[in-house]
RNA sequence: GGCCGGUUCGUCUAUCGGUUAGGACAGCCCCCUUUCACGGGGCAAAGACGGGUUCGAUUCCCGUACCGGCUACCA
């Protein structure tokens, strides 16, 4: 029998979650729901000093949003709780201690202090970042250069301490990542990390080894930031003697900012005005909001998808794909080893192809939203409907409705005069007068009633429609925009159509 | 500096030794549209470099260059 898949999504609750984040959430939901498994969501809150406010509210909302519900989490429940870290601080501790007494880690009394002044001491131009490693932890005050009784007095004092892992000598660290292959590390290279920190808190290091082993985690995905201390968690995952359990690794590539180089950032949003966050953030400290993919009015399914676009393909020309596609088609092996730039135009992209998709009356709660911050009522649901069918092709972002349609609502906030004012001459004058009288009484309402009407009419007083036309479009909509002009006097109805003509015929002769 | 990873059009990418190196976004042109878009058609645009292996390398191997990640009692 094989094991049930379990994956896990591990956050810090420090902030606004960046799409880096979303797609390794993806990436995890994705591999679990193709193969009947578990997602998991874990709150890493270990650092204390990093604890925002709403942060972890802010990651349920923002997972919601993007239509991925955890299997177990601290919201959900499971079988595994609790599911933050800080909830399982009492856990660690004895892991470190018996990493201790097995010789895999020792007690370290430097104070912060006692590290600075390590790292400046031994500061030179060839190792400008000197590491606590088998060089230099035999300088350190630590259990292996003290006497055991000198450390136990200082144990029994109370002393402030942490608890690392001994690094071996000069051996090669393997192990396969489902992404990049075979990975090798040489471990006279690696520092002796901290496991367990002075406040009794377990480190990323010591908590994620532990956290996966007893969760049975199957299957680890992360960015790639991390591939430098998988060598630690695997050598954790020998000395604390769960080796068989070990997860799969996979190392996410990273996402790049889309000019230069270097990783993706939400200052890089801000600096080139696009989104980063998932949804809008809210910093409790400063109260000022970064703007998210949600706000801005891109539909969750295209934010889904454009994610797993970044570093993945199906083999075929196929990019737009929906949840469902995803979960049946993704493949980890097809994921790729080098980092993606951020286009923030091609996920436009994706976004009004999921507009032009999407039935409109799925769009229609959100798109009233848009409207309402605009100060635009809309009462009309048939309406609404038939604004949205008409003007979806033109909206790439949701906003973008109340840019296009608006005038289905309210008269047109200005009307560019200027457009018509030049050629204007009394036989259009005549025209329009005689125009608002046939609408008045023509008995059917239908665009191509109207339009053909509209042209006999044109016909009728030797104008070119297309004179015509333009002038009843800025009458009606009150600029070079929108759909179809007899589309919208259909939509729209007589009344207003026959009002909107006499209010601009008003404006023009007060010219 | 050290360690690790990466490298196909401007960008996202296809290619699992033999292709006129394909698609998409962006750009440009044309058509459609008596508005703005949508749409349709077209143009331009790529294997970092140097060695191997091979009848044949974008593809496999090595080196170089460049880019990135890590180098905290942060994750």
């Amino acid at each position: 029998m094989t094991k049930k898949i379990r994956v896990r999504f591990a956050p810090s609750p420090t902030g606004g979650l960046h799409l880096g984040g979303v797609r390794t959430v993806l990436f995890n939901y994705l591999f679990a729901k193709q193969n009947g498994g578990d997602f998991i969501l874990r709150i890493e809150d270990t650092d204390q000093t990093r604890f925002v406010e709403g942060a972890e509210a802010y990651i349920f909302n923002t997972l919601q949003w993007c239509g991925i519900v955890p299997d177990e989490s601290p919201l959900h429940g499971g079988p595994f709780a609790p599911y933050r870290q800080s909830e399982r601080k009492a856990n660690y501790r004895q892991f470190a201690e018996q990493l201790v007494i097995d010789g895999f880690a020792y007690y370290a009394f430097d104070t912060p202090a006692d590290l600075e002044a390590m790292r400046t001491e031994y500061k030179t131009a060839e190792n400008p970042s000197p590491q606590y490693n088998h060089i230099l932890r035999d300088k350190m005050r630590n259990s292996i250069t003290l006497t055991p009784d000198e450390t136990a007095t200082l144990l029994a004092a109370g002393t402030p301490y942490v608890i690392r892992i001994k690094m071996p000598l000069n051996e090669t660290v393997t192990f396969h990542d489902m992404i990049r292959g075979e990975v090798n590390f040489n471990t006279s290279q690696l520092d002796d990390k901290v496991l367990l920190k002075a406040d009794g808190m377990p480190t990323y290091h010591l908590a994620v080894v532990v956290d996966d082993y007893q969760m049975k985690i199957t299957h680890a995905f992360r960015g790639e930031e991390w591939l430098p201390s998988a060598p630690v968690h695997l050598l954790l995952w020998k000395y604390l003697g769960w080796k068989n359990d070990m997860p799969e690794w996979a190392h996410l590539p990273l996402i790049l900012k889309p000019d230069g180089n270097g990783k993706l950032s939400k200052r890089d949003g801000d600096r080139l005005g696009f989104p980063v966050f998932a949804s809008d953030w809210i910093d409790p400290k400063t109260n000022e909001t970064t703007i998210g993919f949600k706000e801005r009015g891109f539909l969750p399914e295209a934010f889904v998808n454009l994610l797993a676009m970044l570093g993945w393909n199906d083999g075929t020309d196929q990019e737009i794909f929906s949840m469902e596609e995803l979960i049946a088609k993704f493949s980890i092996d097809r994921v790729h080893k080098g980092g993606a730039k951020f286009d923030y135009e091609k996920a436009k992209w994706y976004n009004h192809e999921w507009i032009k998709r999407k039935p409109s009356k799925e769009l229609e709660l959100s798109i009233q939203k848009y409207f309402a911050e605009a100060g635009i009522t809309v009462t009309d649901d048939v309406l609404l409907a038939k604004a949205i069918d008409l003007v979806k092709d033109r909206c790439t972002l949701l906003p973008d409705f109340v840019t296009q349609a608006s005038f289905f609502f309210q008269l047109p906030e200005q009307i560019d005069i200027a457009a018509v004012k030049p050629k204007w001459d009394e036989k259009k004058n005549m025209f329009f007068n005689e125009l608002i009288r046939a609408f008045e009484l023509s008995a059917v309402w239908e665009a191509t009633d109207l339009e053909t009407e509209f042209k006999e009419m044109a016909a009728a007083h030797q104008l070119k429609p297309g004179e015509l036309m333009l002038p009843l479009r800025i009458m009606l909509v009150g600029g070079k925009f929108g759909p179809g002009v007899f589309d919208i006097a259909a939509t729209i109805g007589r009344t207003e159509t026959v009002s909107r003509i006499k209010k601009v015929l008003g404006l023009i002769e007060l010219n």
